[in-house]
DNA sequence: GATGAAGGTAACTTTTAAGTAACCTGTTTA
DNA sequence: TAAACAGGTTACTTAAAAGTTACCTTCATC
């Protein structure tokens, strides 16, 4: 194994595509909620600039993980909502979510109001 | 939920540790192989500079994700291991893995020795 | 006819991560 | 006695990611 063929092997493929400040929240509130307009998923997110916002919606709509809905008139209007490939990623969000909650308690228990998340 | 929550949240806890150019490799290494000199690693992975390696494996090493073992002496001998805490990462890991084989196997084709990989 | 709505874009700045190059440490070997 | 070894550190540069502000559209309402 050297790093060239690294680069392409399919862990760090699927970390390439979370990679991103705010993916991983966005993930989320897409898991709980299946579809949301932009406004309010920004607004969800009160510190993210909307340019980055858009951005990275933008690749996670290149990578596949979410789908882009928009509908024509005014206001416009634009949905997003997780894709197929982004449902799968579930399992492995979910092991990523244990391993915290057992390995990394500290840091996860910096959150008060614990609550039982499921990403599947 | 709201984006304070998340922070707290297991899943960007995980995700944290794992940010880092090289640390994915690291990993890669570490799971095939147990124990690794510095400057093997060193060598393995052609394109990183020295201090950023050592930046992500004093980070690893904080996260308990590794252990660094020093033989006093010289000249300096320094090997780095997986912890538990590491180990445990596995099967999150073997799950991205697997996300990307089978849903973005595009990318990871690009790697043209396939190889069987397991991380366990 | 000005204002505000939603979803952007453009130009620019700041912050953070990564990379480069030179140097240091003592022991061994040439 | 000078070079090589392994594992660093320091000072500095570059590139990439994130953030800020202002502006655009087009229709509806005040």
């Amino acid at each position: 194994m050297n790093y060239n063929e690294f680069k392409y092997c399919g862990l760090n493929v699927a970390l390439g595509v979370l990679s991103g400040k705010w993916k991983p929240v966005i993930l989320f509130y897409l898991f709980h909620q299946e579809e949301i307009r932009f406004t309010e998923l920004w607004r969800a997110i009160p510190k993210v600039a909307k340019k980055v916002l858009l951005e990275q919606l933008r690749q996670m709509e290149q990578d596949e993980l979410i789908i882009r809905d928009e509908k024509n008139g005014f206001p416009p209007e634009v949905w997003y909502r997780i894709s197929e490939k982004g449902k799968a990623l579930g399992p492995a969000l979910a092991a990523l979510e244990s391993w915290a909650n057992e390995h990394a308690a500290e840091k996860v228990d910096m959150l008060k109001s614990r609550r039982k998340v499921t990403l599947r």
